[in-house]
DNA sequence: TTGAAAGCGTTACCAC
DNA sequence: GTGGTAACGCTTTCAA
């Protein structure tokens, strides 16, 4: 007789063991391994045993699926992020996903940077009756919030601070930031600061950011100029060339301020390679703190957001409401940190 | 009277429509209902019509937690890998994500670089029924594996070339990629080249390049230097500090290939901030292109890997297989590629 | 083209 | 402590 074939994938794959067959092989009721399984102390302890023999016996894998419709309650939490390939996000999905573990599985989607996909991602999200769901982002559709809001489960709004968020939020204010870094400058002693940011169209942080710098600037007494003030795709060859449009001006700007993206690193490496000192020649200061920056000499001055932080509290928020130690609204500032190095 | 507070969260809210109140709204059966939202070819146009106006009306999201236990068929991926954070992985996931959509979506866990963690990770995919499952490793656990197998799902492993998978696989020969590389200094001429990789006892990657390395200079008829041969954590300042060392030889190198992370960026600029010629006095090769090594000064030679594709091809093969337009077991090489710049 | 009945595998509820 | 029974909201199957 010979055996059947080892590897016939996609062969029908016998039936995964339900329930029941546990029950059967141990010699108790459905009902039982079913709370044997959910709560071992609630089943005596010769049961259990023979109940957790017998899972491992038949490798019994729990369906989840069947789980959640009949308790009407999901273990799955939803994640929606601009982007899957920006470092910066995934700082923060890396703390949501550190802190919810096996228990709570994580579905992300990518709202690529519109607020249409967001919508579709949560709606998409709901449809897989997720138990929360967790933004980052504070700025979405009219139906993405109605959804949100009916859908009667807690949601987390994470990055830039708001006001008036669906349910809960975590964040720093990026207006803030921008205001503290101008400050910051002003306070060195320069007198023509520019400021480069990304398309603050589009970016509600980049458009806080701004106004934090026409903020400090207003504070101290000091008359705007628009030529000063850049926009600028992200990535470092998109900072090195803002840097060099300013530097061209007739009157150049004695600091300049980065702020997003690796916009400064890249303004750091154009310097080096025109040779101009920094910062004798021109000041640079940058945003989003990571080990490039630290790592260019001279280290670049610039903001730290608490990123991972923030996913980490994010899922603690929603853990603690859905097991109920939490309720009510909440938005929590996380702030940010100024870090001084040569460059600025 | 008073109207109830507006935002009393997490108020017991209704309780979401179902397909029944679609069809009662609608006038027709819920079995109609479910048709026309799945084919809605096979609706006459009038119902299909009065159907879609009723699920617009009561705001009906489908279940899809009853859905897929009531057909047996689930619709959601999962995905492990070793870590969120790593920007490399990242490229991978939006990969696979741009690929699956908002009609199967995507659950990620973080195995964190260990077969236990990955195993784990993959049994709680299995409880939530996932369709199929990529795996960002070619080293499992024996049990990782068997689950796998016996769960009758498509399984994509991706990373470094495997000739055994499980299932199905997508990558390239990390030994290929170290080899060629490896090869292209001893063609410039170099005659003493240094090697840096990650930790290869718990990286099979890093293991494969040095076995790579040593290959080509094998087939040179060089004689291999083990004190040439370092060991480097990720990073950029773990980079510079491995070809620091290198040089403090009694006989330097006159190049070093680092191989991994931004091992390379951080040797280059090491080598700047000491005043080491590159490639005059020593030559530097690295792997993994991104942004950073092509804007450094010089630009640094290295390897390009289509992390991307990976994860798009990946996902289309899961999709194929599922959706019966491709069987059996594939291993699909996407090569590499060799990028000189002037840094080697 | 449409509908009724019978599950899918688990948990809630209530009895023992 | 344990077990029956009836959902959970949908899809499958079969009949009209």
């Amino acid at each position: 007789m010979t055996p059947p074939p080892q590897d016939a994938r996609p062969s029908a794959s016998p039936p995964a063991a339900r329930m029941l067959d546990v029950a059967r092989e141990a010699g108790v009721s459905a009902m039982t391994v079913s709370r044997a399984l959910r709560d071992p102390a609630s089943v005596s302890a010769k049961t259990l045993a023979r109940i957790n023999e017998a899972v491992a016996r038949i490798g019994y894998l729990p369906n989840r699926v069947a789980g959640s419709l009949s308790s009407r309650r999901g273990n799955v939490v939803g994640l929606v992020v601009p982007s899957l390939r920006n470092s910066l996000f995934a700082e923060t999905i890396q703390g949501v996903a550190d802190i919810l573990g096996n228990a709570h599985p994580l579905m992300i989607a990518d709202g690529g940077y519109t607020l249409a996909g967001e919508e579709q991602a949560v709606a998409a999200f709901l449809a897989q009756r997720v138990c929360g769901v967790v933004l980052h982002n504070t700025r979405h559709s009219a139906r993405t919030r109605a959804l949100l809001r009916d859908a009667g489960i807690p949601c987390v709004e994470t990055g830039n601070l708001v006001r008036d968020p669906i349910d809960m939020a975590v964040g720093f204010s990026n207006q803030e930031a921008g205001r503290a870094m101008t400050a910051h400058l002003i306070a060195r002693g320069y007198r023509r600061i520019g400021f480069v940011g990304l398309p603050w169209r589009e970016n509600d942080r980049a458009a806080e950011r701004l106004a934090g710098y026409r903020a400090a600037l207003a504070e101290a007494g000091r008359a705007e100029d628009a030529a000063l003030i850049h926009q600028a795709a992200p990535g470092l060859a998109s900072g090195g060339a803002a840097l060099a449009a300013l530097m061209a001006l007739p009157t150049p700007p004695d600091a300049v301020f980065l702020s997003g993206d690796v916009l400064a690193a890249g303004a750091l490496l154009e310097a080096a390679r025109r040779g101009w000192a920094v910062p004798g020649q021109v000041a640079i200061a940058g945003s989003d703190d990571g080990e490039l920056q630290s790592s260019l000499t001279p280290g670049v001055t610039t903001l730290r957001f608490p990123r991972h932080e923030i996913g980490r509290r994010a899922a603690t928020m929603l853990l603690d409401r859905l097991e109920g130690r939490a309720s009510g609204r909440a938005v929590l500032d996380l702030g940010f940190e100024l870090v001084v190095r040569a460059s600025a």
